[in-house]
DNA sequence: CTCAGTGCAAACCGTTTGCAGAACG
DNA sequence: CGTTCTGCAAACGGTTTGCACTGAG
């Protein structure tokens, strides 16, 4: 028998493999494993998520080992990173999925649902070309309460100014 | 004479200071030196850059206070925070400026661009209102090169998978 | 006078880095 | 075998917090 259940690398992974051997770089383990687990789930991960469940798994990786992995499968395109504001970076692949699509965040529970429009993307180019800027990518971020939450019966709290502008 | 030189609070200052009474909180001199040049400038500030500025106007007041008066302020919702993923948040304020705008944010230089879109607002609430998300606020950012950066020949390079999508 | 604000320095926390030992190629 | 990686722990840097002292109301 061999020397370690190697559960067969899913094509996203090997499609990872592939990258890290275009740049010459060693294909491991716990790299495997990595993007193994980021291609396997739908959500938007944080480092602390993906920690946890590798352990879960039996793995033991290391916080550093993660970040790194991260960074290379942020550099290989196949990955995205996205900050919502929480204090921590969260991570989404980006196969067999829309790509390029946007995000509703939930003030209340902090869901995430995603959207796409093809409008948008008129939108960001007409609106760049007006200022003569070429977009790259951009980010939309929708934020309110989502549906559950409404019927929860939850509301934002506004305490603002009570008339902010035009008062002096 | 006086005690100090109180140089006339502009009515920005002012309203920040209404605030801060209907709020029952004291309004202190550090308050209403930080809310002036945050009112008083058009960028985007960072806490460093706010701290040097009063330093070089000759008031010594420490990060945790200007931390906290922005908390303040942004509260008030005359200042808005941003985090444009360099690390660390940037504040605008919302007075004598379209409100809800913007940004177009160069990849190359970090030149910040405003701009405001009605059919956006509209984008917005069409799309929340699909997913039965009743929205907030938005954040768009489109990253891309600025146009004196074009001009000076700047190219983002891209160095993903060649191929990164349906090559298995 | 009293209660909140301020300044300082230490604590926090997500992320990065240095280094000795382990793996990949 | 040389080079890169990994894990650990320490370092980092922006932000927050605890506490004695100051100042606003």
């Amino acid at each position: 028998m061999s020397t370690e259940t190697q559960p067969a690398p899913s094509p996203f992974v090997r499609l990872f493999g592939r990258y890290l051997r275009d740049q010459g770089l060693p294909v491991t383990q716990q790299r495997e494993a990595i993007a193994e687990l980021v291609f396997g789930s739908d959500g938007h991960l944080s480092v602390d998520e993906i920690e946890r469940d590798l352990r879960a798994g039996g793995e033991r990786i290391g916080k550093a080992t993660i970040y790194r992995t991260l960074d290379l499968l942020v550099r290989s395109k196949l990955v995205e990173e996205h900050d919502f504001g929480e204090g921590f970076k969260r991570y989404e692949h980006r196969l067999s999925r829309q790509p390029d699509h946007d995000h509703l965040i939930c003030l209340e529970c902090s869901r995430v649902t995603e959207f796409k429009s093809r409008e948008l993307r008129e939108l960001q180019d007409r609106v760049a070309r007006a200022e003569g800027f070429r977009p790259s990518r951009h980010k939309l971020e929708i934020y309110g309460l989502c549906a559950p939450c409404q019927e929860a019966g939850v509301t934002l709290d506004d305490e603002g100014l009570t008339c902010p502008i035009e008062t002096v």
